[in-house]
DNA sequence: TATACAATTAGATAATTAACTAATTAGATG
DNA sequence: CATCTAATTAGTTAATTATCTAATTGTATA
């Protein structure tokens, strides 16, 4: 489940040792070593607070000889900070009962207006809104057009995107940040959650 | 400390029942009652959750006769989010040592062109930059003109930022926000860590 | 004042977890 | 192969915490 992912994340920034590991590692990779003794703490509990930031993927590693290198994973570490707010606020309106069309009157406009301004009349997307409530209109109206339950390469969902404009990678994180798609061993594939197809965009 | 705040917002966020809560929240206001029902907890778990989620100024309550109505506080939801991303890279480049001049000719250069891009000739900021790190800049710049160890109230803050633009309430949000100041019992104070001062800015 | 209702506090229990030490594994090198 | 080094695993302990039930507090209202 999507919540379940969203609570580890703020798991793994939960504690102060933690907090810190990243930010030494923010300032480059530091192995193991080096973590324990600038920390404090023994190299068991390196181990430990390892694999917590690895599960929540907000690290990497790599081995040279004995020793492992950690690094941070800029990507998690600044999606995963927008993935609760889009949590809590997408689901709410989500839950709101007895919708299809009852999307108010205002927002409906809204999104007429985005689409109108931001798709060309061949309908390529000019560029990614800067707003986010704009910005999620347009990747909904993108995402929209993928379909349900299928599993994308990387490459398939590059050459997707790609047909609306070319900075295609770009993109294709923000399908994940925003949580519109998730990914599992470099395969993509459409959030199944219809959450996202019925919220009040943020304030 | 400024870690322990921001390690507390993540404990908040740090657990189903409380993210469940909130985004009940975010459908509006409910009261002990109906959480503890919706969650399917006793109404003694749901104080429990709600004084952490208090700590961390996630929520709002108001009383009325012998029920307690909880709303979300958004502001507080949100520029939580951004925080744990700002303090890590921002430390990261802070314990760069030897600096001082240190910083690299390129962010001297984009630091110049956005100072001189976004405030007049007469030193009025023409308008808040929407991306991040020119963003960062703005701000930084109206804060070191603040005086360190300065208590401010709010109406001072205002009158402080009035100067230079009109909307001090959202300018005075992202000082917050991105810990350029802190908010005490409606004073606010610079943030006494210098690190602000000389980090890299985000990617 | 007595009664009703909602929420909090007290107190208990079970689960989780951060930290340590000691033993083990994994990899490289003389 | 023997040895060194770095990291992991095992096993322990103490602290934290999510949850419950039962008792208490606080706020109306008959």
């Amino acid at each position: 489940m999507q919540l379940d992912k969203v609570v580890n994340y703020h798991k793994a920034l939960a504690d102060t040792t933690r907090m810190r590991m990243l930010i030494l590692l923010a300032d480059g990779e530091h192995n193991g070593g080096e973590l324990a003794e600038k920390l404090c703490i023994s190299p068991a509990t390196v181990t430990h607070h390892a694999a917590k930031l690895r599960e929540a993927s907000l690290i990497n590693e790599r081995r040279d000889k004995n020793t492992i290198y950690f690094t941070l994973n800029d990507y998690f570490v600044k999606s995963g900070s927008t993935a609760a707010v889009d949590l809590i606020y997408r689901n709410a309106a989500g839950v709101k009962e007895g919708d299809g069309d009852g999307m108010e009157d205002k927002n409906k406009r809204l999104k007429d207006s985005v689409v109108k301004n931001f798709f060309t009349s061949e309908g390529k997307l000019k560029h990614v809104p800067a707003q986010l409530k704009k910005k999620l209109i347009v990747l909904e109206e993108l995402v929209l057009q993928l379909e349900k339950g299928r599993k994308y390469t990387e490459r398939e969902l590059n050459a997707f995107i790609g047909q609306f404009h070319e900075d295609y990678a770009t993109i294709r994180r923000e399908f994940i940040m925003h949580q519109f798609m998730f990914r599992e061993n470099e395969i993509y594939e459409l959030n199944p959650s219809e959450l996202w197809a019925k919220w009040e965009v943020l304030s």
